[in-house]
DNA sequence: AGGCCGATGCTCT
DNA sequence: GAGCATCGGCCTC
């Protein structure tokens, strides 16, 4: 995977992004975090009322403005973290929102980042954009970080990789976006079907 | 299973 | 000053 993958339409990297996997490197621990992403959002520009970036630069959303490949993380409602990693191409506003993800390894560490009062399921531990960033310890530090800056440099502090091959394609479906207020018809999210919901 | 609500502080008008 | 690309707890069905 490379700046490419990113430098392309923001729906097609949503589609695209679902089954790659996160590796988070925390330098207090040896083994890495890997997380398989099974949800997206698209966000686009001038032509998405939901955009942060919809009204022009502003010296928050200014990552989305940046090169394709770079991270944007904002603070939200006093008290969370969402991800996205920049879209399109320098200079035109676009990123994928990171919705969701299954913990592949490093669970424990994960529940521990977690550190909520019950003890969510697999399939709870990282369901939301804010879980998935408080389960991986991402914050505002990250905001601007350049996945494909120091590829040489290892560990990165994240990197991410392609679908693993061993695991089966999943089936994608598209549906409305989760937690606005403005363009709700538009189908820009984007995550795997469940195994198959049993009584 | 689903709806409501409070927490909590930044961002932009 | 209003509104948030949210979450978890608590309530009702």
């Amino acid at each position: 995977m490379d700046r490419d993958f990113f430098s392309r339409d923001t729906l097609d990297v949503a589609r695209d992004l679902i089954g790659c996997q996160l590796i988070r490197y925390l330098p207090a621990y040896d083994a890495p975090i890997i997380v398989t992403i099974n949800e997206t959002e698209a966000y686009k520009g001038s032509d998405d009322a939901a955009s942060h970036a919809y009204r022009g630069i502003t010296p928050r959303n200014r990552p989305m403005f940046g090169p394709p490949g770079i991270l944007y993380v904002y603070f939200t409602y006093g008290m969370h973290y969402c991800m996205n990693i920049v879209t399109e191409r320098d200079g035109v506003a676009g990123a994928v929102l990171l919705r969701g993800a299954i913990a592949t390894q490093g669970i424990e560490l994960i529940r521990q980042l977690r550190s909520g009062k019950t003890r969510p399921s697999d399939k709870q531990l990282l369901n939301g954009p804010a879980k998935l960033t408080q389960g991986l310890a991402i914050d505002l530090n990250l905001n601007g970080y350049d996945l494909f800056a120091d590829t040489s440099q290892q560990p990165q502090p994240l990197a991410i990789t392609p679908p693993a091959t061993e695991s089966p394609p999943s089936t994608i479906i598209q549906t409305p976006r989760i937690g606005i207020s403005q363009a709700t018809d538009l189908p820009w999210r984007f995550l795997t079907v469940p195994p198959h919901t049993t009584r």
